[in-house]
DNA sequence: TTATAAATGAGAATGTTTATCATTTACTCC
DNA sequence: GGAGTAAATGATAAACATTCTCATTTATAA
């Protein structure tokens, strides 16, 4: 568990369950977390963060940069790490596997399409559905 | 007020409340509507559905196919007519003003991404979002 | 080390959506 | 057209994710 020159860097004083969070998301093996998962994982390691916690350092974390948060389908946000580089996700709807991509081809085509409509771009966000077909998927269809 | 075809061909009951929600749709000033818009135009113009109601509605015209969900960056999901074409959306920021698109581009780059990763497509979702400059943007986001 | 502002934990509250169930309604058959 | 039946509705409770409140704890700076 190390690196809290991020939150000093954020304004944001070295706590506990701030160091906890940001070593779930550097060490884990999951990329992609949802608020419950971040909490459920802190829990079956022993480490007790409360809830309202999580959501609270989770926010600030994406205020200051240190993440990224999404909007898959469905209700609940997930969160990752921001390494800087700005990619999007293919989801898989059997198993919720996901895949990160970049494609510069459809960055620059947003950018013309904002353009065309008047629109100053602030973000924008790409998610592709569908079945992954790895062997590990469970409820991978026959084809 | 008409058009009860597309609910039998749906094989649902041709019912005063479908027919209201329909016709907001149908006939209203705003493509896009959330479930409480729903409700509360209904209200407004003293035909009175219950909240139950219309958010059954509108799961069920998502179903079979007459409307289409969309999963703004927020909380709650907005509806439209599905008029077969398939399209994507720019959102502003500032007074929510909604522009739709269609780009070849970057639909049949999106195809052959999942392709790549070995994905079957069912479906995705695109939003850009932005600052409109449009003479009506008011500065704030009208909720 | 102490003072102080910030952060936390526990639980209440909020906003959106779904479930329950008694009552009403639309469609079918006579 | 009128009764029978399954489906739909309304009112409201419940579920769910998320935010808020506030008393207590903790990190930081003097
Ligand atoms: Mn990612
Ligand atoms: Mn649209
Ligand atoms: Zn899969
Ligand atoms: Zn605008």
């Amino acid at each position: 568990m190390q690196t809290p020159k991020d939150l000093h860097k954020a304004g944001l004083k070295i706590t506990l369950p701030r160091l906890k969070v940001l070593n779930l998301f550097e060490n884990g093996d999951n990329r992609h977390l949802s608020a419950e998962e971040v909490y459920k994982q802190l829990l079956a390691s022993g480490e007790d963060v409360s809830l309202a916690t999580v959501y609270r350092v989770l926010t600030q974390f994406e205020l200051s940069g240190i993440l990224v948060r999404h909007h898959f389908e469905g209700d609940k946000s997930v969160f990752e790490l921001n390494h800087g580089e700005h990619h999007d996700h293919i989801v898989c709807m059997q198993c919720g596997h996901i895949e990160e991509f970049f494609d510069s081809a459809i960055e620059s085509r947003q950018k013309k399409i904002a353009a065309e409509h008047g629109f100053a771009i602030h973000d924008h966000s790409l998610y592709i559905y569908g079945d992954c077909t790895r062997e590990k998927c469970p409820n991978r269809r026959s084809e």
